[in-house]
DNA sequence: GGAGGCGGCCAC
DNA sequence: AAACGTGGCCGCCTCC
């Protein structure tokens, strides 16, 4: 049983004499790591830190930031809370596991100001092992990184806390990853000195993780983590800021599609012959299906009958059909869309900033990067500006294309895709005339499938990406068109990626990011190489974005891949529109960019 | 009840 | 010869 013990110190938390002499680092800068124990994770909706942690070279400190009825008074969490203050600021450098999460509590707590935070040299050991691991070797959680790099046993330092819990009735077993709200700080009620054991060992592990990690970078690695560094600040400041939502738009558009979902259910109840029926269940909709006539053949994965909307898409005008893809469509919106939003008058997404291997973003509860927009822009227009602002939006024209003729080095192709118009180029070359009329496949679906083809599809992909009853055979004729007029430089970079895949294992991006490709799937070594130039190219784009929308008062707040959406001042919205895409355009001069923008007055939906 | 797989669908 | 890529998240279902 877990005893009580309340009377440790936490001067020294950690056997710092046998660790190797370059964790003792004690030269300038200053460096400590910081960790802070919260009751939750959403740092800005009413959660609160009760633990601060930091480590420097020689000692682990302790900071009881809220009371605790045995182990620390009002007057001693007041303390505490100063002391952790004057040591944040004392340091020059500070290491954090996702310093996003840890920075925006420290603010919100009151502890430091951002903008004193972010005038440290700030540190991330989760983005520094993306770097020199490779995105694509996670996971990348402090205790599996630890476990691997500073000490085998750190895996196990968890399983005394998660004993505490159970014993508490907090969670059901060992391992559990779901916890309550305030878990942590009900097990540290309970369990003051094991909480703050755990609390310390993790700030140890970061730090010396730190060292570790940066002995194994190469320069390379160095480079691009120096550019994930340098863009931090930023993404802090966009999620911390959030984005303004109409509220009463969001209840509209929730009584409207709730209007769909309870008109088309009445129908399709009806059809059912007045018996209930899930239209989640997809085994229960193919039945329901078939019995009202839709012969449904296309399989899933496993066997069963696909009812998803391309499996559908033959049968477009049979009532039935339509009537469950309106309702599934409305549906979606509501669980996905409206629900996150519903009674906010700000979201705060979270970004991952090596949030996918290729070193793209991520977005997260809720995730802003895929918010609705090819079957209307409505659910757009819940995103407004702040009163007397403006939105930019602003986006890198084809960039994928550009990169792929930076890569392909035929001087031809380059001009093509930076003076003119490339899809109908290629709609040219692949059919022999300039009049669209007599193409088999329009300007839009050749840039899907171009895009297909050159992320690796083969002739039944294609096909099926560019619809309208293309054959397989006829999607790989078209391949062969598209590859034969992108000339023979095409074909040399996908071999002589695909052979540097299979020889180390991995390409480099402009921006000496490392892509691990699987040598059995070195098929996407292109995609990755475009994809992940395409990332360096948008971090350092928006650095220069930020730095340059400041004389403004503008900022950033989103990023979609591609695309920042900024907030300005109404009255510098065309100055500071240029502006905007000129950073951008700056990100790189290996190739030219060119960046589209517009001034949105109303909302998020006119930058479509 | 939680975890994870699956089917499905939204974006770039 | 053939293989589209990168994500997040919804609800259902099965397993434990």
């Amino acid at each position: 049983m877990l005893a009580k013990n309340n009377t440790i110190t936490h001067e020294k938390g950690y056997p710092t004499d046998d660790r190797p002499d370059y964790l003792k680092t004690g030269d300038e800068p200053y460096t400590i790591a910081c960790d802070t124990e919260t009751s939750g994770l959403d740092w800005f909706d009413g959660d609160f830190c009760f633990i601060a942690t930091i480590s420097d070279y020689d000692r682990d400190y302790l900071y009881r930031t809220k009371p605790h009825p045995e182990a620390c008074t009002v007057d001693e969490a007041t303390a505490d809370f100063n002391k952790l203050r004057r040591d944040i600021l004392a340091a020059d450098r500070i290491i954090f596991h996702n310093a996003s999460f840890d920075i925006h509590v420290l603010v919100k707590e009151g502890v430091v100001s951002m903008e004193e935070v972010l005038a440290k040299e700030i540190h991330d050991t989760d983005l520094l092992a993306r770097c020199v691991l490779g995105a694509a070797n996670g996971p990348f959680g402090l205790k599996h990184l630890a476990t691997k790099l500073v000490d085998g046993e750190a895996d196990a330092s968890e399983t005394a806390m998660m004993e505490a819990m159970v014993a508490l009735g907090l969670i059901k077993k060992v391992g559990q990853k779901k916890k309550p709200p305030g878990c942590y700080h009900t097990t540290w009620l309970s369990y003051p000195d094991l909480v703050e054991r755990y609390a310390l060992q993790d700030t140890r592990y970061t730090y010396d993780l730190y060292h570790v990690l940066m002995e194994k970078a190469t320069d390379d690695d160095l480079t691009i983590y120096e550019l994930e560094r340098q863009v931090l600040p930023t993404i802090i400041r966009m999620e911390h800021t959030g984005t303004k939502l109409d509220i009463e738009k969001v209840d509209e558009l929730q009584a409207k599609y709730e209007g769909v979902v309870k008109e088309t259910g009445e129908k399709l109840f009806a059809l059912n012959g007045y018996e209930e029926i899930n239209w989640d269940a997809n085994r229960e909709v193919a039945d329901f299906l078939i019995r009202n006539g839709v012969n449904l053949t296309q399989l899933t994965e496993s066997g069963e009958l696909a009812v998803h909307k391309w499996a559908l898409e033959k049968f477009a005008g049979v009532e039935v059909i339509d009537l469950f893809q309106e309702h599934q469509h409305a549906a979606k919106m509501l669980s996905t869309y409206t629900a996150p939003m519903k009674d906010r008058d700000t979201v705060h997404t979270s970004f991952w900033q090596i949030g996918a291997r290729t070193g793209r973003m991520s977005s997260s509860r809720p995730n802003l990067q895929n918010i609705p927009v090819r079957s209307g822009p409505e659910m757009r227009e819940v995103f407004v500006p702040r009163a007397g602002y403006v939105f930019l939006d602003a986006d890198y024209s084809s960039i994928e294309l550009r990169i792929l003729s930076y890569y392909m080095g035929d001087p031809a192709f380059k001009r093509i895709v930076e003076d003119s118009d490339p899809f109908l180029w290629l709609g040219e070359q692949v059919y022999g005339t300039a009049d669209q009329e007599q193409w088999k496949v329009g300007r839009s679906p050749l840039k899907n499938g171009f895009y297909a083809m050159t992320y690796g599809a083969g002739g039944p992909k294609l096909a099926s990406t560019i619809g309208g009853g293309m054959t397989a055979q006829e999607g790989r004729d078209l391949a062969k068109h598209m590859k034969g007029a992108l000339g023979p430089g095409y074909k040399q970079l996908n071999n002589s990626i695909q052979a540097q895949i299979k020889r180390t294992g991995y390409v480099k991006t402009i921006g000496r990011r490392t892509q691990h490709v699987d040598p059995d799937r070195a098929y996407v070594g292109l995609n990755a190489l475009i994809q992940g130039t395409a990332a360096d190219v948008m971090k350092q784009g928006l650095i220069n974005a930020a730095e340059a929308l400041k004389q403004f008062d503008a900022y950033p707040l989103l990023v979609i891949h591609d695309e920042i959406l900024a907030e300005c001042p109404a009255e510098h919205a065309d100055e500071a529109l240029d502006v905007l895409r000129a950073a951008m355009a700056s990100a790189t001069d290996l190739f030219p960019l060119k960046v589209e923008g517009k001034v949105c007055v109303n909302s998020f939906a006119e930058g479509k």
